[in-house]
DNA sequence: GACGGTCGTCGAAGCGCTTCGATATGCCGG
DNA sequence: CCGGCATATCGAAGCGCTTCGACGACCGTC
């Protein structure tokens, strides 16, 4: 209707700043001003602007706005898209992520760690990205000196040995530990056991897993209690050996802490094969999404995968904002007491 | 060493198209055409660029390279991130998307479904991305005929009712409930009964579940089987439930198709303590990712979560660079057989 | 009633890149 | 030995936006 608008692409609608400028009969400072709200503008002309953008279904080019603001408005999130990882967690902690981003007006890149330093490097200097969270940190994580060196500002999920300058979130699994135990001895049991991880994730170094085997184990000392902890495998069959032979070699075991999503369903199936009866004679409680534990009636300490997601993203935000956050932030891990629990009488 | 490079920021070392041409002696548009290739570039002046390149660690300013190129050299991802999907499926497939996006030099920006079409007209309008990858096609997706509005060029995962002008990619889950019946059928079983979705997910008219069981009762009724089809809904009190009571119903039946990734495991514990053991008595064959099958021993049809992510993106790069693009491929479904199926005795 | 101070708006200068002529150089055939 | 044609490179003009300095208009003040 005003003066020839679409430029002659097929399809080419874009609708410029100028466009709008044009049809409310102001600077393109203006409606910049208007949007971003940076400078004083009199309230006759934003309503004329901001009806201008309706009437138009003005959006602002992305690249041209990162480049002239030096904010692209995106951050990254980088995934362990490796095997052995808990799934639905992640997938859960995505959803958050990206839900709680938008509301900051931001959206998010997937980046898959396999990309590993490079990828961020890449991403760091095309100004892609504000900033990133990382997933899946590990306690001697490679990719952490990077994030020094860059300057990036970052939020990890986990936390490595030296979080030193970073700012850090996650469920406290050394607390999570503690209160798996602390609940199974209020309950009476006297020796208990921790089904944790595949070695593999061990082995990698990674911080959920050690620490959760640390909390149970101090929990199990200050409270006297016997624990023995292992690593276990993927795979029913592989599960069902580990869980045998464990009660095998300590026959006196009444209570149990699993760490392991994909194990949770199989240890339960397998409990009673092996004449072990939940809970009247073993006392079973997971650390696994809450959603998996109340399927199958289970006690548990639920990893709260929204909740650190969404965590993680506001810190990012304040961090983008040059606010200062915390170096780490743990959150409270609590206990949810189902039906795979009782009590024992030794 | 050159001439002024850092720019005053802090950590601000931004290395721009301006520094690789005065580091190499030459003009920024021969460095910009050494990196598309767009022109003819001599052998000397193109290793001195690259040098240079390297020497500086030059990463073009994606924000500006988008602006000027018209492309953002970004595809996006829509994700299903409602509940009752199959995660694991999910997650399998935005790996192998971000990984064979990076193989054409693109990056994947993770939207939601639940922003819906609003999220796709943003991101469309902002340019910021070339194409977009949408998952969790139902039949009559409100985004189809979005996508065809905004002329985005798209992809689709799984196939509306009408896929005109659209290319879609997916399993042939059709062909994949016949050839579930088809195996039960050549094992001599005479009645077969499919273990679908969530009640919900048939509601929503999502394709996947509707296209199997229409194969379910196709190759049934050719070849005269009888077959009952039944959802299921997720927890395994509910599936525990549901099974008995279809085992009530239909005492005959010694073929289970199931195809709920959440209710295999359920399933498998459960037949036993009906007193049906597989494969003994009844043979049980899934459609779902082999990951899961293969612990399990289970027969299935795989879902190739990582080759449909692969294609869908491969024919999204095609459709970028304007080729023709077939409206649907359909993956043929091949059956692993493992230990889950028997012959039966009527 | 001239002066300083806001307030609201404008214009212009980039942000870093691509791309489109235009120009310079070298080579060929006639 | 020159016109003509490739070939390799350059320079300049944007892409659409933000942001800075400037400037008019209007207010209250002494």
């Amino acid at each position: 209707m005003t003066t020839a608008p679409g430029r002659g692409r097929t399809g080419g609608d874009q609708v410029t700043i100028a466009d709008v400028a044009r049809h409310a009969g102001v600077a393109a400072s203006t409606v910049s001003y208007v949007l971003s709200g940076k400078r004083a503008i009199s309230a006759v002309t934003r309503d004329r602007v901001l009806a201008s953008v309706r009437a138009l279904g003005y959006h602002p080019n992305a690249g041209a706005r990162a480049l002239a603001s030096r904010k692209a408005n995106v951050i990254a999130l980088v995934l362990p898209l490796r095997t052995g990882m808990q799934v639905p967690v992640v997938m859960q902690f995505a959803t958050a992520v990206v839900t709680t981003a938008r509301r900051y007006d931001h959206d998010v890149l997937l980046v898959t760690s396999d990309e590993g330093p490079a990828g961020l490097r890449r991403i760091a200097a095309a100004a892609m990205v504000d900033g990133v969270l990382l997933m899946d940190v590990e306690l001697e994580d490679s990719r952490v000196p990077l994030l020094r060196e860059l300057a990036l500002p970052s939020v990890l999920i986990g936390h490595p040995a030296d979080a030193t300058g970073l700012a850090c979130v996650d469920l406290d699994f050394h607390r999570a530990g503690e209160v798996c135990v602390e609940h199974l001895a209020g309950l009476g049991h006297r020796r208990v056991a921790l089904l944790g991880a595949p070695a593999a994730v061990y082995a990698r170094g990674t911080g959920f897993a050690h620490r959760t085997r640390a909390g149970v184990l101090a929990a199990a000392a200050r409270l006297g209690l016997d624990a023995v902890t292992l690593p276990c495998e993927e795979g029913r069959a592989a599960i069902r050996r580990d869980l045998a032979s464990l009660l095998d070699r300590h026959p006196d075991i009444h209570g149990l802490v699993v760490q392991n999503e994909s194990a949770v369903g199989p240890v339960l199936a397998t409990l009673p094969a092996l004449g072990r009866h939940v809970p009247a004679d073993m006392s079973v409680v997971a650390v696994c999404p809450d959603q998996l534990a109340e399927q199958a009636g289970l006690t548990c300490v639920p990893v709260p995968a929204e909740e650190v997601g969404r965590q993680a993203v506001t810190l990012l935000m304040r961090r983008l904002r040059d606010e200062p956050v915390p170096e780490v932030t743990l959150l409270e891990p609590r206990l949810a007491v189902r039906d795979s629990t009782a009590g024992g009488s030794r």
